[in-house]
DNA sequence: TGTTAGCACTCGAACAATTCGAGTGCTAAA
DNA sequence: TTTAGCACTCGAATTGTTCGAGTGCTAACA
C-alpha cells in the first residue's frame, strides 16, 4: 500500500507530465509549493514508486514519467477536483438549448462541442437503430423492376432501401402489401421486425396477394440489416497537436483507425454499462491504440442507456477536464432526449 | 520559345523528379539513355530552363526542381503516355460490373477505386441533388406537432426532414395536402420545386384545406435547402505517405481542410466542364494546398455533366497515371449511371 | 558556333567530439 | 528519517569535419 506521501508524489508528477509532456524530475517537483520536502527524500520514494510500478524513466538518467499503472491509479484514485467555467456549461447548454429536429444533426453538435472543449478527437454515437419502434413503412415504385422502401420510426429516423421487385407484382398488389404492414406492424421495435414479419404478416399475405414471398424475404432481409448507424467524428485533426504524435510513423496507424470508423463503432457500441469509462493505453484492444487512451461516457432516455460519446486523446491526456466535460455533455445530452422522447 | 533539347531535358527531369522527390542533377541526367550530351550541356540548358522559370534550385548548389510553371507546362504538353494494366483496368470494371442500389454506395466505391489505384487522397461528388425530379412526396405525422417530410426522387434518392405542424392542422389535411403534391408535382425537376408550389399548388391548397400556407412555407423552405450533398472521400491518410508531408506542421492546414469537407465541396461543384482539369499548387484557392495538386474529372449522363471525381496529392503526383486513371474511372461511371437513369 | 572537359567553389547531410544541464543513486551527517 | 553533497549518466544542443553531389565558368575542341 502506498503512503499518503507517495501518493502525493505520484498526483504531482502525473499532473505536471500532463501538463508539459516532459518526464518530471526530483529537483523540479520540490521546488512545488505542494511538496515540503528535499529533491533527495522525493527521490527515494521515487526509486520505490517506480519499484512498484507507477511510474518509469524514459532513460538511465531522467525525469520520471507515470506508467499505465501509473495513469490507472491516477485516474481511479486522484483525479484532482474539476470545475467547468461558467462559459464551458453555457457553450454545452446552447448546443441543447434549440428544439431538437434531427437526431444526426444533434449528435454531430455534441461531437463537435467535445472536441472544441477539450482540443482532443471526439467521437458520438447515435441511440442504436434498432431500439426504435416503427412508425409507418411506404414503398415508393421507381420503374418496373425497382423501389425504395422507407421505414420511418418513432423517433423520427427515416431509413430506405432500393430493392427489386418481382415482375409477377403490380403496383396494386405492392400497396395491399404495404398497408398490411402497417395495419400490423405499427409500433414494432425494429429489432423484433424480422420475427413478426415471419410470424404474423406472412398469412395474411398469403391470403391476399400472390408472389408475396420473394418480396417479402428482400425486404425482411434489408430491414434486418439496417445500415450500420452513422458515427460522428470531430476534431480528428487535433490528433496532431499532441506533441506525442509529431512525428507522422506514429499518427499514421491511428489516423487509419479513425478514418476506418468501423472498428472505433464496434468499441463504442459495445460500451453499455452506465457512466463514465476510461481505457488506457494497452487497455485498448485496438492496435494502433497503445499510446492512446479512449474516454467514454453513455447517454440514455429514462433508465435505459442508448448510445455513447467519446475522447480519444494520447494516454497523456486531461483526464480529469475530459472526464468532467463528459459528463455534462452526456448529461445535457440524456435531459434533451429524454424530454425529446416523451413528446413523440 | 523552347527547343526541343530544352523540352526533352524539361520532360526528363520532371519525369525523374515525380519518380524520386530527390532533386536532379545535370550529371544523373546526363546518364539517362534518353540523353546523349555531356552534363556541361546540361547545365547550361539548366541555366535557361531556370532563367525561363520552368525549374528551380532548392540552394544554391543543388540539382533542380520542377516550379509550378514547369509543372503546369509539363501537364498541357509533356505528358507521357501511360496505359493502364489489364489488371487495373479488370479492377475498375469491376467496381461497376454490379448492379446499382444505391448512388451513394456507388460513390463511395468509386472514390474508394481512385485513391487504391493511386495512393492519393480521392474524392468523389454524388450527382446534384437538385437536377433529379420528384418521385412521391410523404409526410408521416409523428405526434401532434411534428412529422417527417420525405421526398424521393427519380434516382432512387430519399431526402427527407423533420417538420413543425401547426396544432390547427389535422391528419386528415395534411393526407389531403400531400395527395394535392403527388397528383401536381410529379416529376417536377427539385429546383424548380419551390416556384411549382407557390404557384400552381398554392390555389389547390387554399380551395380544400384551413391553414395550409404555414406549413407549405415550412415545406418549401425545407425542401428549397435540401442538405448539402455528400462528399465522399477515401484515403484520407494516403496524405501522410508522401514524403513533402512527412513534417506534421504541412500537412495539418491540409487534413483541416480534408476534414471540413465543406470547401472542398465547393470547389468540386464549381467545375461543371466536361473532362479533366488540373490545379497546381497556388492555381488552388484554399489556402493551405499551395503545396498539392488537385485533378478533377467531370462523369456526365448523356451529354451532361452531372457531378465530379478528384484526386488530390502533392504538386509532385503522378500526373500522367492519375489523369488515365480518373479518366478510366469516370467514363465507367458514366456509362453505368447512363444505363441506370436510363432505366428509371 | 555549339559542345565538352576541367576546375574551383558551394552547400547540405552525416558523423564525431564537446559541452551543458537536468537528472540519478549513494553515502554520510544532522 | 531526512537531507546535503558528490560522482556519475545521458540526452540535447553546439561545433567542427568530411564527403559527395551539385553548380558556374573558362578554355579548348570539333
Amino acid at each position: 500500500m502506498l503512503t499518503d506521501r507517495q501518493l502525493l508524489i505520484l498526483q504531482v508528477i502525473i499532473d505536471d507530465f500532463i501538463r508539459s509532456g516532459q518526464p518530471v524530475g526530483s529537483r523540479t517537483l520540490s521546488k512545488k509549493h505542494q511538496i515540503a520536502f528535499s529533491s533527495a527524500t522525493i527521490r527515494n520514494e521515487m526509486a520505490d514508486l517506480e519499484e512498484l510500478g507507477y511510474i518509469e524513466k524514459t532513460h538511465i538518467s531522467s525525469g520520471r514519467v507515470p506508467s499505465e499503472k501509473g495513469y490507472r491509479y491516477y485516474v481511479d484514485h486522484l483525479l484532482p477536483p474539476q470545475r467547468l467555467t461558467r462559459a464551458d456549461i453555457q457553450k454545452i447548454r446552447s448546443v441543447f438549448a434549440e428544439r431538437i429536429y434531427e437526431l444526426e444533426k444533434l449528435m454531430q453538435k455534441s461531437a463537435q462541442i467535445l472536441s472544441e472543449l477539450t482540443n482532443y478527437t471526439s467521437i458520438a454515437l447515435g441511440p442504436a437503430f434498432k431500439e426504435s419502434k416503427l412508425k409507418r413503412m411506404q414503398i415508393v415504385p421507381l420503374n418496373e423492376q425497382t423501389a425504395v422502401a422507407i421505414v420511418v420510426t418513432d423517433t423520427g429516423h427515416v431509413e430506405n432501401r432500393v430493392v427489386t421487385i418481382p415482375s409477377s407484382m403490380d403496383a396494386g398488389d405492392l400497396e395491399k402489401m404495404v398497408n398490411i404492414f402497417n395495419e400490423r406492424l405499427n409500433g414494432v421495435p425494429l429489432i423484433d421486425l424480422k420475427e413478426k414479419m415471419e410470424t404474423e404478416v406472412a398469412d395474411v399475405l398469403r391470403r391476399h396477394i400472390r408472389n408475396y414471398d420473394s418480396v417479402l424475404n428482400t425486404l425482411i432481409e434489408t430491414l434486418d440489416a439496417p445500415e450500420e448507424e452513422k458515427v460522428f467524428f470531430a476534431g480528428k485533426a487535433n490528433m496532431l497537436n499532441q506533441p506525442e504524435f509529431s512525428d507522422i510513423q506514429k499518427v499514421r496507424p491511428l489516423l487509419n483507425i479513425i478514418e476506418q470508423e468501423k472498428d472505433i463503432y464496434r468499441l463504442l457500441r459495445k460500451q453499455n454499462q452506465k457512466g463514465v469509462r476510461v481505457s488506457i493505453g494497452h487497455e485498448n484492444e485496438l492496435r494502433g491504440m497503445e499510446n492512446c487512451s479512449l474516454i467514454t461516457a453513455t447517454y440514455s432516455v429514462g433508465d435505459e442507456p442508448l448510445g455513447a460519446i467519446a475522447i480519444l486523446g494520447p494516454t497523456r491526456m486531461e483526464y480529469s477536464r475530459v472526464i468532467t466535460v463528459l459528463n455534462r455533455v452526456a448529461s445535457d445530452l440524456s435531459a434533451a432526449l429524454t424530454k425529446w422522447y416523451q413528446s413523440q
